[in-house]
DNA sequence: CTAAACATACTAACATGTTAGTTGACACAT
DNA sequence: ATGTGTCAACTAACATGTTAGTATGTTTAG
């Protein structure tokens, strides 16, 4: 038997600014949300020092900030592993995203500047040339990109960053969904017309036009509990 | 000059449970919420570590927990102070709360069933004599319990503590208004409007008695930037 | 052969020593 | 009197030593 030492897919924290604990939160965070670290995965302390060459305080500050979003579970004296996902904690996701989201565009439906619908138009006509170069990865950012500009035009800083922390789950299960994206043609037109209400500052038929796209995650999502049964936390 | 050694105004970490940096967190944490550690008291880690008889690590862990609540403020290498209000800080968690309570009590018309509007009914009651009593405290309670049962039957364990979150500061902003509670009248006024229509099943009515109820808080907040400037950040 | 008890190794949690950045006071030059 | 530079004291951030709880593998009793 080969000791086997696996490494742990962690990026380089040089390059990265900040205190050393937002570096190595900051480096755990996006292993995990990139599926880089899959759920179940072990996480050593001692193994991530070594391997970032940092001591115990920083990694134990950003394990404890990970845990506190529900990314990782601490086992006290044990163990650390990358969360699994839970349906009932994704569907409490979406119920919450729902809630922001709707506020959200119902009040920038009101206060929406032409400036705004000039980015948001933009964004668009990119979202149409990726999802023809079949650039699914693309459209994945252009679309967070169009959610994430109208939560920003709230006037409301902190609303992205909330949102952000709530549908953190949400985020992570969707990078499964990635290669099959064939979705992205349907996607583009949910998100054409909740523009389309914008651009009449309609509030309510942008709302509607809004619950009507996000209602369509959830019942993609849901099917992976039995593809990806080993992800899943046992029912 | 008699050097003037301040001990803070923290409870007891003994009576608590859970590992010493969990403890460490609550007692800061409700002495920050019950505005004992005023906006702007500075907090010293050896300081909190002695008068608690706690290692530095269990406080670090505390407190950037609190900073990442917005509860303090650290300053690196300096100071950590209790966090002022800002005042578009409390118009963003007004914001967020109204979301999410909006999206409850209207999930919640859909769904609620006998037990739970016997349970909001005896809240009810009991608002009522705790008004007649003029036991603003005890109102201040109750009024929170009404609210957290609406999130508790959406079903979604996670919803209450998100919403809870999300508006700590403005919990703590309330605690300013309790000496000048001769609101608590109409606020079960107001609460006894958003029952009625849950009994009938009217999603749209309890939603917007809701909203209309909300949107008393931040009208009652305003004021009080002039009044405790000092709580406040400049602007 | 099975199950319980014990020993061992390993981990997170906690305590404490060390480093480096910030603040504020005071001296000094303008 | 005022603005600037230096320095000392203090603080959070970081590193490392220590403790105690957990899991696992082995041994031993039934």
């Amino acid at each position: 038997m080969t000791e086997e030492l696996e490494k742990l897919p962690l990026g380089d924290i040089e390059t990265l600014t900040g205190s050393l604990a937002q570096r190595v939160y900051a480096v755990l965070r996006e292993a995990i949300l990139h599926m880089r670290c899959p759920p179940g995965t072990v996480l050593r302390k001692g193994q991530i020092c070594e391997q970032l060459g940092v001591s115990r305080s920083p990694v134990a500050e950003a394990i404890a900030k990970l845990s506190a979003e529900g990314l990782v579970d601490v086992v006290p004296q044990s163990a650390t592993r990358v969360s699994r996902f839970s349906m009932s904690v994704i569907r409490e996701a979406t119920f919450l995203r729902e809630a922001l989201e709707l506020a959200a565009v119902e009040r920038v439906a009101q206060t929406i500047t032409e400036e705004q619908l000039v980015a948001l138009t933009r964004n668009l006509k990119l979202q149409r040339l990726l999802v023809e170069d079949g650039d699914h990865a693309g459209f994945f950012e252009a679309d967070e990109d169009f959610h994430n500009m109208i939560m920003a035009f709230t006037g409301y800083q902190g609303v992205t960053r909330t949102l952000a922390g709530v549908s953190l789950q949400l985020s992570r299960a969707r990078i499964l969904l990635l290669p099959s994206s064939d979705r992205a043609q349907e996607s583009l037109r949910e998100h054409e017309e909740v523009l389309e209400a914008l651009r009449r500052r309609d509030a309510e038929t942008a709302r509607s036009a809004m619950r009507f796209h996000l209602g369509q995650l959830i019942s993609r999502i849901e099917p992976l509990e039995h593809v990806h049964s080993d992800f899943f936390v046992a029912q």
